[in-house]
DNA sequence: ACTAAAAAGGATAAAATTGGTCCTGAAGGT
DNA sequence: ACCTTCAGGACCAATTTTATCCTTTTTAGT
């Protein structure tokens, strides 16, 4: 249970692969696509979403591309993974929107609440930057 | 994302209404389906799964039903979810059988495995006696 | 033995979600 | 003009979710 889908996963990939290019650099979708081994296509979707949260800027036409738009260090896997994922909730009960009626009496939302804190505390602290850097 | 699906939370309610009743009661999953407001048919699924497991027993016929076979305290939320959603796992990388190849070098990988051990434990901690407590 | 009650188990299926593809259009470079 | 590259919409197959229904088995009571 509480899997993160293969369009979470190429999120991860191709945003990790372009904060690996020297700082700056514009990649081809194309490139990116390859080297992080997701479905061109379907990248081309996951990097449509980016650019409207601002994490990515997009260039059209010959030598376009994208690149980075904040940087790698700014950008943490939660905002990642809530870009193309939606809000981090183990339970519908525990999103804003949601707000079960009995969430002051019921003692399993409460139990939801805390992972959900938990998680998202996890995904806060990891920074692209820290995922791309390589070690050997 | 991550979010537990309805046969989850059929599956809690369900078994939390159980542990709700006198302890040793017999209960209808007719009645269960109606107090925890669960599909009965849909329950009766969630329930042979809590007999394979030995969490409740069945007894068939005229005064039939389910009961709780071990007790409630020592029943764990954890338990009950991986019952009928599987093993919890926020990345297929990351589950006992999976272990993706470079789970050494994959720095996501890692991050991972910190958000399964902290919802597990999370889970882990909680039983169903607990859940059962009803608090005014 | 018969019957009614109740769970077990298998088959089926609609709806939603996932995991894509394809095509046209818009924007930019040469 | 023409080629390159991303944007956006439509579309679609596979899978998962969320059930329902039907037959069989087991048991209790008469």
């Amino acid at each position: 249970m509480m899997e993160l889908t293969r369009k979470g996963e190429y999120a991860i990939r191709g945003i990790v692969h372009l904060a690996r290019l020297p700082h700056g650099s514009v990649a081809l979708l194309s490139e990116i696509a390859e080297a992080a081994d997701v479905p061109q296509t379907f990248l081309a979707k996951i990097f449509q979403i980016f650019v409207k949260l601002g994490f990515v800027n997009s260039y059209r036409g010959t030598g376009g591309g994208f690149s980075l738009a904040r940087p790698a260090a700014s950008i943490t896997l939660r905002e990642v993974v809530e870009a193309v994922e939606g809000p981090i909730a183990p339970n519908r009960c525990v999103t804003e929107k949601g707000e079960c009626e009995n969430s002051t009496t019921c003692a399993v939302h409460m139990i939801w609440r805390r992972v959900q804190e938990q998680v998202v505390g996890i995904l806060d602290d990891v920074t692209i930057e820290y995922l791309a850097r390589e070690k050997e």
